[in-house]
DNA sequence: CCTCAAATTATACGCTTGCAGAATTACCGC
DNA sequence: GCGGTAATTCTGCAAGCGTATAATTTGAGG
């Protein structure tokens, strides 16, 4: 580098810059854990100089905060997407939930990675606790709602215990699924683990799944 | 502190001192994941100072390593003690081995922040991939054998496909049971953990799990 | 009781970290 | 073009990091 040569820069919107700082922050995370994303190396990723990521974030605490809102908020989002919604029959909106908790975007091989690694940033963090038990909550709400609608369709009123014995059980499914595919995704072929997720989620509950998806 | 008064201690064999240094490195992991384990707070909880680290081990990451294999060889050291070998009937075989899965001491608070906490390490250092791979995969292969012995001893003739499809989401299954029971140890009444895995394995199974575990 | 190897502590070094504030530069409105 | 504002960079600092090594203390054997 040049002797007393000021670095160019461009002026970019707060929202841009931010939203490359927390790219970056996300970036490091699931590669390297926590320990990778430092001052030094997001702001170098994000293409700014450190002193930057004090500009628009109070401490790098917040910014992580804001990283992992993020993610979950993009997490959430992409779910919806693929989920679509307007489907008439319940069984099949609960089979398509299943299928889009098993499919790219959401299995990905950096989506675990990121999760571990702020698992213990969660747990100590009050703003991450309150971040995760909103949109973890939300999931497996969303998830209990669909179970108990489904059964409903097909004049099955099974007893809140049974319900919520199926609730966990179809999430941990999901959640088994969701980690063995994203964490070995050369493990299965194109489309493998949301069928497997299907069907088995139908074994678990009694219903066939599979069948009300082809519609 | 006096000044200039040395601290007092007790000499220890090396197997102890490893011992302990190990075993606070997995408290400090558990609770705050890797930066938390720094080489000063890994001795102070040990009661020890820093300098003693480097005289068992010759380098942090050295240390990491051996608490990691320390770790997984604890894991399957509790997982066999309590399956309890010499069950004659291969379903019962296979109920065992779900339930240990999902007791205590293998469904642990700390467990799944030692497990995230490690993941990144693990991917990263190739002494750790190969600790991982071996415990990991003698764990999944336990798990393929037995359902394929279960089956068979139904006389059930599954074909390969069929039998990877099942140990693929039993596994799944156990690993999301043990992930939320482990995270949300509040959540579940006393042996409700085991008892969804065996009735949710055994349905996707086709098998009656419970009632082979009343032997 | 003294000796001596080894276990343990103490100290120090170079590097990185998160953070703070001053200095500079780019761009918008006039 | 020409300020003026604020986005951006630069420099520096105190604390903490892992590591190296020298200085001590311990406990066992003669």
């Amino acid at each position: 580098m040049a002797d007393g040569v000021r670095r160019k820069f461009r002026r970019e919107g707060e929202a841009q810059r931010q939203g490359d700082l927390i790219a970056a922050a996300l970036e490091l995370i699931a590669e390297g854990g926590p320990q990778a994303a430092t001052v030094r190396a997001i702001a170098a990723r994000a293409g700014v100089t450190p002193g930057l990521i004090r500009h628009y974030f109070h401490t790098k605490e917040d910014l992580l905060c804001a990283a992992y809102a993020s993610f979950m908020q993009r997490m959430t989002d992409d779910h919806r997407a693929t989920v679509a919604d307007g489907v008439a029959d319940p069984v099949a909106r609960l089979a398509r939930f299943v299928v889009a908790s098993l499919t790219p975007p959401m299995v990905d091989a950096r989506a675990v990675g990121l999760w571990a690694g702020f698992i213990h940033l969660v747990q100590h963090d009050p703003v991450m606790r309150a971040v995760h038990h909103k949109t973890y909550h939300a999931f497996r709400f969303e998830l209990d709602v669909l179970i108990a609608e489904a059964l409903a369709s097909v004049g099955r009123g099974d007893s809140p215990e049974e319900l919520r014995r199926h609730a966990i059980s179809c999430n941990a499914l999901i959640d088994g699924l969701w980690m063995e595919g994203s964490s070995l995704p050369d493990a299965f072929s194109d489309g493998e683990l949301p069928r497997l997720g299907v069907a088995n989620i139908g074994l678990l509950l009694g219903l066939d799944l599979a069948a009300a998806l082809e519609d």
